[in-house]
DNA sequence: TTGTAAGCGTTATCAG
DNA sequence: CTGATAACGCTTACAA
């Protein structure tokens, strides 16, 4: 059994793919992070894993990951570039640096990415509780910084136009996770009048107005209808069953070694993003407005 | 910046710890991911993921990492140890072979593990159970095979003999899955006299017992308690929040780094393994039965 | 077909 | 203290 080390000074490529998530614990990931392993897998790829933890100072120790060729590529799921990857990105050009992003990005600045259409994935969401009958609705959306998140938000308003209702969309700002969710929906539900219908730009946060609900004997859907964003494996065992927009999230992390692949192999004419197609899965939490 | 290869050859150390999870999208074992790289990262040690989905085959490319020297030790996630590496931990002998579970084992076969005293948890499970009344009380175990699922079992039914009611604990088994809790569930509250009390030995399969009331129109925590295990993140913020044992699991993880890192480095005198305290958390899903 | 040698980029050693 | 040199284990190219 040949030694990996001397494998690859030699043939100088390590044959690992460096995988970085901003929050392991976030049930979105999991299924990206199964979908890459799996392709890699399949290639005899093998996957290094590192978990920032949202800060922006633990992407430094990933990028030298890069340059010292511990990896020959990354895939990232961040709404920015990795610090210090910059350089990479400018060093590759006119081709493409060794990166691709699942799920945060949308194209932007030469960097591949593999994503759905958000502006679309959130028109349906918004469209969905429209048809309902629901008017005044509040958005949990992510950060403003997060290009998916502001495509969401102007698939959402594209909708709201359309019925001529923009107005009526109300917008707090979470950080994906519960607590924030939590607090969002706090400050939606305390307006008057009050929103009918909640669309939460993850599942996490969705969970967090279902909390809030909870907390103020809201029923639900009765009272108030609540809406997601990914599928988590937990959301049709939630009670009740959250209706959400489901991302084919495996396939994302697939597609993204795929992409990552052919930039390696030196196939340039790859596209330089892929959209997949997403799906509004209807379940219990959402209903006509009293 | 230095070449990672040439480094590694000339010293003969990758720098790379291996962990393999049996499956990346259970929630508990996120914590324990974020543990191994966080401790990892503070001893300048990158990580490399393997999911094997529990199948013994996928164990396989990994034992294979571990021989070519591309990963200096590595830490599981599993019931068994991983197909091929029973030849590691002989070569090693007397010594410790540089593998080490985590959550799965109990002290067994020479290999390190960092563990919870799982008789123990589930004794206290049971004894807060049987606190507020309860006799007649249905386990969903996990998998007959594993460690952790017999030492949990061993406790309970300590307890139960304790209070001279052995006969009244039954049990059915799961493969901690959502699905399988849901199956297990359906089985114990089919028998007669039905059990007042539920105990999944994780919180997934105790997620599934909640979903099988759900469909039976029994309310949580009046017509039935339901106790799980690990706290994951979303157990608080299910309706009702779940009663659980909460397992210290992202310490779990920087503990196995930190065994693991002592075995590499000759340190012998480390202990075989490691047992880290549980706590009983007590929230809305049990109640005295009706 | 089989065998031999060079070199991948480091680091450690040893001589100046 | 500074600078040349060998060796880590493999692959590949070339010669026998």
């Amino acid at each position: 059994v040949p030694n990996s080390a001397a494998q690859n000074l030699r043939v100088l490529r390590s044959r690992k793919l460096l995988v970085t998530v901003p929050d392991i614990a976030n049930p979105a990931f999991a299924p990206v992070l199964q979908g890459v392993e799996t392709a890699a897998r399949r290639q005899r790829y093998t996957v290094l894993l590192g978990d920032t933890q949202r800060q922006s100072l633990n992407e430094e120790p990933y990028s030298i990951i890069l340059r010292r060729k511990e990896a020959d590529g990354l895939i990232f799921i961040s709404h920015r570039l990795p610090k210090d990857t910059e350089l990479l990105v400018q060093a590759a050009k006119p081709r493409c640096a060794p990166l691709v992003n699942v799920v945060e990005f949308t194209p932007h600045l030469g960097v591949p990415c593999v994503t759905i259409d958000n502006a679309a994935a959130a028109y349906d969401a918004i469209d969905h509780l429209y048809g309902l009958g629901h008017r005044r609705i509040g958005i949990i959306a992510g950060p403003t910084i997060s290009p998916a998140s502001r495509d969401r938000l102007r698939g959402a308003k594209r909708r709201a136009r359309a019925a001529g209702a923009a107005g009526q969309l109300i917008v707090e700002h979470g950080d994906w996770g519960i607590p924030s969710g939590i607090t969002a929906a706090e400050a939606l539900l305390d307006r008057s009048p009050a929103p009918t219908a909640v669309l939460g730009f993850n599942d996490e946060m969705a969970i967090g107005a279902i909390e809030v609900a909870r907390r103020r004997s809201l029923r639900i859907p009765a009272d108030l209808s609540v809406v997601g964003f990914d599928d988590i494996r937990i959301a049709r065992y939630l009670a009740p069953p959250l209706t959400t927009v489901a991302l084919p999230l495996r396939e994302m992390g697939e597609q993204a070694v795929r992409v990552l692949l052919d930039i390696l192999g030196g196939k340039i004419d790859t596209p330089l993003s892929i959209a997949l197609p997403h799906e509004l899965t209807v379940r219990a939490t959402t209903a006509p407005p009293r």
